[in-house]
DNA sequence: TATAAGATTTACT
DNA sequence: GTAAATCTTATAT
């Protein structure tokens, strides 16, 4: 088991990394206490040309502004007023790349998970882009934290993913992205 | 300064 | 299965 480094994030292939991610384990330590999921779910957000993606076209505005710059940190940014959603920032420098993580499955500090969700089983307790990220006390103010830093990071602890149980297709939630909305950016684990 | 729309979740019919 | 909740960001006055 082991932290995975700075480089690891620099790869200009986004959706080699988001397919990799899946069965890696997303950290967090957030008033001292840790909490760890498996992937199980991404999607890869393609940069300048992805019409989905927030900085499409070269849009540089204040909050895409992280990803124009080193893969590596976290991106999160609040939807429809509610929901936080973590991405990574992927690619080199002026590369707007980014994985968006739209699932895990609780590891360690399950307590955490419960507590931070109000549930008392943990069935579906973090299952989508906007749950897990409340379950693991991901904020908007988490936006530009080092990955490779004490508050949120990546572990690789050699979980291995059957091709036969990944599933890959279209992404969801993006319909006016045309097009774009149905490329296979999407990765499953379906255990 | 004001308005429109959104990488979703949850509750209710 | 359908609809409401809810507030930030981006774009237009």
């Amino acid at each position: 088991m082991y932290k995975l480094s700075a480089t690891y994030y620099l790869n200009n292939d986004v959706v080699f990394l988001a397919k990799d991610l899946i069965g890696k384990v997303l950290c967090t330590e957030i008033d001292g206490q840790v909490a760890k999921g498996i992937i199980t779910e991404t999607e890869a957000y393609n940069g300048v040309h992805d019409k989905a993606c927030h900085a499409y076209g070269g849009r540089r505005t204040d909050r895409t502004e992280i990803m124009f710059g080193e893969g590596g940190k976290a991106y999160v940014y609040l939807c429809y007023g509610i929901h936080h959603l973590f991405n990574i920032v992927t690619g080199p420098k002026d590369d707007p790349t980014a994985v968006l993580i739209r699932g895990v499955e609780p590891l360690e500090g399950k307590k955490l998970f419960l507590e931070r969700r109000k549930k008392t089983n943990l069935k579906n307790i973090s299952s989508g882009p906007g749950t897990l990220t409340q379950a693991l006390a991901i904020k908007t103010h988490h936006t530009g934290e080092e990955l490779i830093g004490e508050t949120i990071w990546i572990e690789d602890h050699g979980i291995d993913v059957p091709e036969n149980e990944l599933e890959i297709g279209p992404r969801i939630g993006i319909d006016y992205a045309g097009e774009d909305a149905k490329l296979p950016f999407r990765f499953l684990w379906r255990m």
